[in-house]
DNA sequence: CAGTGGTCTAGACCACAAC
DNA sequence: TTGTGGTCTAGACCACTGA
């Protein structure tokens, strides 16, 4: 009796001896419960295991198909504040993304806790919401979520920020003009499982993360008057920053306890 | 007849709802069967969704446990290269952190492809491995494991590099020493399932994420002399760094094609 | 209409943990 | 000894795809 990881591991050697064609579906499970002589919720489950895995992808009344290897160049990119005639990108290759899909007016809402924190107001507090699906320009599918987190007193001030368009060089544009200050911008990197809506939003196979960053906006280096959250296939992008050398050479080294 | 996932939400509900304690085991399977009316390999199913996802572990033969909501200051660092008498640290939280666990000598070996990539080398070639798994001073278990890549011809003309112990600033000072120029540092930031070794060694749930940063140390801008590969629990780290503003005030946007 | 991935059921074991 | 999570089996449907 084979257990469903041993059979896992039989499909894996499989598929790394390329017994089966990469851009065709792999057997179906009955096939496969025949091939390895168990049940065939066994042989299920170990091909669920290796969806979960990453290596395989199954799409419903279709097939099961060999993931291609990683897009090799997975994309980098040397994150900074780039500027346009348009507006602001962060990312040299997204400077000609647009939002693809239905366009999602701005909305007042609750964000995540965590933006929350970060922006500075109670867990339960509205702000103003604003989301995006971007990607290329010719792409009817988008590659990333963009979702734009604005604190409700700045919206009071500053109504365009609520407008659906607001105007040549955005909200950081609009903000920037509103207090006659440069923004300072950091951001987070982060990773988690794949909700069912990313899932099915950005093509993320079942059990696979998402990369999140969070790029918080702030004036005079404390005000927070943004957070935004991106959300990308994390086996489709990776992020890359330059590492800056702290300004003391040798850095004290607290006092042992 | 309630399908897996309906069970999976009603559990989410009941977990949301504090229907159970959160320090103590959920209902074992068999009650949850009974609870929701289905057959016990449907409430099994639901509850392994759920560990998937995050909202559970499961600790087998004892019990599965609502995971606690994430040790709410999700650490975040500003990463910079940072030196004190010891060595060089990226994280201001990890200064005092050492080696965890047994000491794994310097060893020769095959890097994984893209480490390979950037290092400059052919995908079979070898390389010098540094491995070593990091954590508190106190603590037993390590919080990250850390490799890191030297090519050969440089391990040859600095042996050092291939020693236990590389002396004080480790093999930073050393390449900077031998070069007579400063190592310049970019990171990448990427993420995927935990393996089940970095599911053991970091106590990672099953099907959740690990966070990778890729440090590249260069000299001159060009020439690779390391490559270090970072891994982490994604549910208790996330990475901070600033974003400079591109030096073009206004960016050019190339002609549409 | 046949083949597909996906799902549910009912029943049976297993190895280990806690008592 | 009892309860636990985990696993395997055999059989049955289902909704949909693609020929």
């Amino acid at each position: 009796m084979a257990s469903y990881r041993d059979v896992a591991e039989l499909i894996r050697q499989d598929v790394a001896a390329g017994t089966w064609a990469a851009d065709r579906p792999i057997p179906g499970i009955d096939k496969l419960r025949d091939r390895y002589g168990v049940a065939r919720e066994t042989a299920h489950r170990a091909v669920k295991a290796l969806v979960a895995e990453g290596l395989l992808y199954s799409i419903p009344r279709r097939g099961t198909y060999i993931r291609p290897p990683l897009p090799a160049p997975t994309r980098i990119r040397d994150r900074q504040a780039y500027r346009d005639e348009i507006g602001y990108f962060f990312d040299l290759g997204a400077q000609d993304w647009r939002a693809v899909g239905p366009a999602i007016p701005p909305q007042v809402g609750v964000p995540p806790s965590d933006v929350a924190d970060v922006l500075g107001v109670a867990r339960k507090d509205h702000v103003m919401v604003r989301d995006r699906a971007i990607g290329p320009p010719d792409a009817d599918l988008p590659e990333q979520l963009a979702t734009s987190y604005l604190p409700m007193p700045l919206v009071g001030q500053l109504p365009i920020l609520g407008a659906p368009n607001t105007g040549p060089g955005g909200i950081y544009d609009r903000i920037e003009e509103h207090f006659g200050k440069a923004i300072e911008w950091e951001e987070t990197v982060s990773a988690r499982p794949a909700t069912a809506h990313e899932q099915q939003a950005l093509r993320i196979g079942s059990g696979l993360p998402v990369l999140i960053i969070t790029r918080t906006s702030r004036i005079d280096d404390h005000q927070v008057v943004e957070v935004n959250q991106t959300r990308m296939a994390a086996d489709r992008y990776s992020v890359s920053y330059g590492v800056r050398r702290s300004e003391s050479a040798v850095f004290p080294r607290p006092s042992a306890a």
